[in-house]
DNA sequence: TGAACTATCCGAAGCGCTTCGGATAAAACG
DNA sequence: CGTTTTATCCGAAGCGCTTCGGATAGTTCA
């Protein structure tokens, strides 16, 4: 069924039929309801090559993802999803997720432009200083950043207060008395885990603590990379007596070394992780109940959903810079340093 | 650029341009290398809506994800869509993922079929009497399922062997001498579930062990859930010695329920799981290193693209029937029952 | 009442590609 | 040497939609 055969079946002309179907407003409203209620009756849907084709609009936003492993951002990735999907939903677009090799983004992202699949990009995991950023400026195609690189005022983007919010965490530990603080960060190269130590440093020079080079530590977002820091943590001569971790699943590890160690969590040994908020990770169902960073990634999609459309309808890319809130969530993990 | 200005470029037709770069043997050597040297050079794609358009056919490839909440498979999502996705770059295909409410896939499925945004669709989770085989079969475009129905015999599907490894895994158990287990299951009604508890009653059964209801309980796939069950089953009269659990999640939240109640696993209770190889649980880090039914996710979506490949080519779905090893692999988390 | 609007509708061109059915010239054949 | 083949290439139609620039008939206005 195409729009051709709706015509003829009504007695009226493609040109009408198409009009009456798009909400213009040179159509009476006896025909509009006569057209949409054959269209609906029919199932006539419009063939959305040729749609593209005619407007040049695609209905499509594209990202991309790591075919091959990507234990990184795999336990966020789909949260983020979900929430950008949810928003991409009532708008009735589409998402295209091009698979590439780690670091070849940018061959997706032409192929994605250049054969005119969609209509903006959601750019992933920046590092501070992303190639990716000038080639898609030369690029004309709309896109936001999740997160921001260095030279953020080139390109739209929402991210959190990375460094704020781990500056944080490291003053609570402070206030607490600790003075041997452990940093389990993200990958080194990526964006938020330099803000990240940004921030862990900061708070450390503002009171004046000397900071260990030995207690900064990156890795993957795993509990195996959270395990092995942990053991380098406090095998240590004088091992810390707190740390903030990066994401949960790295506190887990941490949380398992401690434990197998005699350590009680809160009392011997302070821990703040950053919870994005993913469904199956749940702070408050681990033992203690972790004291934690907070900022939801799946809400994080959802805004970046309504951003990117705004973008589309052609909102100046340089004025889209937002940051979304991040709170410091008191649990049972952290407590005074240990005399 | 364009396909008609490239071929004015050059002196040539579209029509030979179009030819010598999709490759038809009615062009000369000499004529396809300058084409294909002419449009590398000046970063010709052709359009991807024009394509599909005039071929009819759309290099993509649909699946829905639940955009509302989606404990459950969210940490297999990805997997299963990273391994997929590598088997669908190798093939220039891209993937569409469609965002829907739960429960409302068709309502998605139709709206890229009609639209003709896909060559074929992947279908995740399916019930045991899944009402979108029906639809789909009326809807004469290809899919294939991942797991399956009741009536496999109806569609195409990749699946694992999930009443056998269960039934192994139970059996296993048996043959250690307990006979008090207990199932901690996914969510009642889809297939996979179903099939677990169905291997899991029949390793029973076959030993004449008589099975407690109480025992056999669902849940989601998260730690939470896997504390629920277990708290449940340890408070109980008669706690089981050993506990069957469908996911790396919920065998996690088993674990700390245990460990709080000061059980030794492997000793005091035994445990195996059901590990889907997501990269960031891995049933090594744990301690104990678990004893697992494991079956790569990832494999899985990668095989998935393979056969939907051939599904377009036009193989026959009624002949797609495969089922992906599983193994029954040992670690520490097992034992013989305490007496 | 004739001119100027207004509300509705339509013809046809065009989006960029593929492909059917030739056309042309060189090569092979009897 | 005339006739088939073969190797290359091309014109034009068509995929299904949108949209520009009218066309038509009914309304309104001076």
């Amino acid at each position: 069924m195409n729009m051709k055969r709706l015509a003829t079946m009504l007695g009226l002309s493609q040109t009408t039929v198409s009009r009456a179907l798009n909400g213009h407003d040179d159509v009476s409203v006896a025909t509009r309801q006569r057209v949409e209620e054959a269209a609906r009756k029919l199932g006539y849907r419009p063939n959305a090559s040729a749609r593209r084709l005619a407007t040049g609009r695609a209905g499509v936003i594209g990202l991309t993802f790591a075919a091959s492993s990507d234990c990184l951002m795999n336990p966020h990735f789909s949260e983020f999803l979900a929430g950008l999907g949810a928003r991409m939903l009532e708008a009735d677009m589409d998402l295209m997720l091009a698979p590439v090799e780690r670091g070849e983004e940018m061959k997706a992202y032409r192929r994605l432009i250049a054969s005119r699949t969609v209509d903006a990009l959601v750019v992933s995991l920046p590092k501070e200083d992303d190639e990716r950023i000038d080639a898609l400026n030369a690029l004309a195609m709309p896109y936001i950043v999740h997160g921001r690189t260095l030279s953020a005022d080139r390109h739209a983007w929402l991210d959190i207060d990375n460094m704020g919010v781990f500056q944080r965490a490291t003053r609570h530990l402070l206030d607490l008395g600790h003075r041997r603080i452990g940093l389990a960060n993200g990958l080194r190269g990526f964006s938020y885990a330099e803000q990240r130590e940004k921030g862990f440093r900061t708070a450390l020079e503002e009171r004046g603590v000397q900071i260990d080079e030995n207690l900064v530590t990156n890795g993957e977002h795993t509990d195996v990379s959270g395990r092995e820091i942990a053991t380098h943590f406090l095998n240590a001569d004088q091992p810390p007596t707190a740390i903030v971790a990066s994401s949960m699943t790295m506190a887990m590890g941490i949380l398992r070394v401690a434990r197998s160690k005699g350590l009680v969590i809160g009392r011997d040994l302070s821990l703040i992780a950053h919870d994005d908020v993913v469904s199956y990770l749940n702070p408050h169902s681990m033992l203690p109940s972790l004291t934690v960073t907070r900022s939801s990634i799946r809400e994080a999609g959802h805004r970046i959903g309504e951003l990117v459309l705004e973008l589309i309808e052609g909102r100046d890319p340089t004025t889209v810079r937002e940051v979304m809130p991040a709170e410091l969530i008191l649990g049972d993990s952290t407590g005074p340093v240990p005399r």
